[in-house]
DNA sequence: GTTGCGATTGACAGCGCTGTCACGGCTCGA
DNA sequence: TCGAGCCGTGACAGCGCTGTCAATCGCAAC
């Protein structure tokens, strides 16, 4: 037996309307009123039934988060973010998880049309697909990108990549490091380039040059940060008193081979990451990385989608925090 | 301009009814009339009305996953087969993270009653929550729990932790492994009891005894796994030949120690872990382990919500899968 | 004492779909 | 041949809520 609007007006003495009213903040209620509705919504347990909303509002009350392949603790973050965000406001949010194929194929229209949600959040590196992106615009979906490369003049929120590998670099610089190796991210994450150009233009900025051989190439795993340290650290006459890794993964590995080279951390060498994930804690010593404020970006996204201001500006850009742990450390002569 | 059943019903020249069965998977409804809806839903890229239907028929194709504080990569894995269950039986999945503290108060209720969702799949650790249960079988919402210790008259999807961790042991045992170290999960976990019985069960059945001192706590955490190898390989002269860990994290914390100690992984000591997180692959060797089905449970169990059959046992059980990889090896002399 | 206007409230239709029930036509056995 | 029973179909009400619009009230300005 569930209780329904009409219940709550009999017991408060008001129409169906005003409890509506109550229910949903609008103005115009007497505070007496809407105190009497209040008390005899609570007293009756009442629970607005979405269904029966969104049928006559032609709202659906769900907000979607379209994500790919997730690094599952980045995903798990915004998801965490997003969801309290729905939840706060009488939101649900529900999955569509998407493979890049089918964001940039055919599939990607009728999976959309399909949702049947108020609002999409999308989140790297799907919010950088093109066919996706316009299959959005076309069908006329309220979204929200998050992390984009180019967020052209769509709504987004993100982080400043460049300024945070910048920042972290000068960290390195200004524990006397001066020749620094770096270990880059894959093509297809655009966030790659722009952690690159924040290391070059922070060693720049310090007049360091930068060697080419210092650049490696990685691709986000453990592996290739094994692969790409073995590189940099390969002649012992010549190497680098720190490495910098595009992520925290890729950051492990380096310092696994750092080990297994005898090389101490952060004794002989410094080691950092980027994103602050859990393995930035579990490994040892504990690293030096880059918190995004990934949690923050998925509330603020959905906050974005449910209560649309025309003041906010189309891409945010939310502070990240340099998380210093004990895998950096100044120079050993 | 969204199509409506009547536009499709029009087109195909039926009634609105009728159209509702087809796209129900109604009986009787002739095939010619079925083919002939179908084509015209398909004209006019006809999508249900989620809210309608749900109104009408009072569902709201909505499943909700509760779980708390995630190990992220298992509840990515459970959530990625509810949400393809979910998908291909039109249903929604929500996310309701609940922390172990709400789920044991009086907060549960409130929040379970507010769900809005048709049926819930409730993940471990909460799947044990006395509280939680207790209110989502007076609420009267369907569920299913994964992994519970004790399924009691609840429907259950699990996997078999104290078989899995006898198979694992006795990989070891064949592998000529007789003194054998093992590192416990926590206490909060009922699958950390299950695992460690299946371990000195194997042990026993091979006519091997358990030195106490050779079962070591820890918490899941790569440190707890750093911690108990410390002490079972502190004895030089008295250690080990392999050491099974409740989980990967421990394992890698495990591997790491031997590394330190100059012992060679799994020349010298072979170490196996549970769970076949990422971390099982990108450690160096890659990891033994257990691949547990959690995908499928998460598959199973919102099928078994979506579609059930009086023929299902309240509580299945579902295979894992021994992964033998190259951190476990026969012992040498 | 009026008029005007904003604040407050309610009546009512209808969102898009499904459940119920009734109806016509057909097959089959007596 | 006829009724029983089944299959295929459609008419219609109504799920629980909100949008629209109109009614009413109180109060300030004239």
């Amino acid at each position: 037996m569930k209780t329904t609007i009409t219940d709550v007006a009999k017991e408060a003495g008001v129409s169906m309307k005003t409890v509506s009213r109550v229910l949903n903040n609008e103005p115009n209620v007497a505070k007496t009123t809407r105190e009497r509705v209040m008390e005899a919504a609570a007293a009756l347990q009442y629970t607005p039934n979405l269904a029966a909303r969104g049928l006559a509002s032609s709202r659906s009350y769900l907000i979607a988060l379209i994500y790919d392949n997730p690094s599952p603790s980045y995903i798990s973050n915004l998801q965490r973010g997003a969801v309290a965000a729905c939840r706060a406001r009488g939101y649900h949010l529900v999955l569509q998880p998407m493979s890049a194929e089918d964001a940039n194929g055919a599939a990607a229209e009728p999976l959309i049309r399909r949702l049947g949600v108020d609002a999409v959040v999308v989140a790297p590196p799907l919010s950088d697909s093109a066919v996706l992106r316009d299959v959005l615009k076309r069908v006329g979906l309220r979204h929200v990108l998050i992390g984009p490369d180019d967020a052209d003049d769509r709504a987004a929120v993100q982080m400043d990549d460049r300024d945070a590998a910048a920042r972290m670099t000068e960290h390195l610089i200004a524990l006397g490091h001066k020749d620094i190796g770096f270990i880059e991210g894959p093509d297809d994450h655009s966030s790659s380039a722009r952690r690159r150009e924040g290391f070059e233009r922070a060693m720049k900025a310090a007049g360091l040059t930068v060697r080419p051989d210092r650049v490696t190439a990685g691709d986000f795993t453990l592996k290739s940060g094994q692969d790409a340290a073995e590189q940099l650290l390969a002649d012992e006459a010549d190497r680098p008193t720190a490495i910098f890794a595009s992520n925290d993964d890729m950051a492990a590995g380096a310092m696994q081979i750092a080990g297994r080279k005898g090389l101490d951390v952060p004794g002989d060498i410094s080691v950092s990451g980027f994103d602050d994930t859990p393995v930035a804690r579990t490994v040892w010593p504990p690293m030096t990385t880059v918190a995004q404020p990934i949690r923050a970006m998925g509330e603020r996204a959905v906050q974005r989608l449910v209560e649309p201001t025309d003041e906010a500006p189309d891409v945010e850009t939310l502070d990240f925090e340099l998380v210093l742990r004990e895998s950096t450390a100044t120079v050993q002569d």
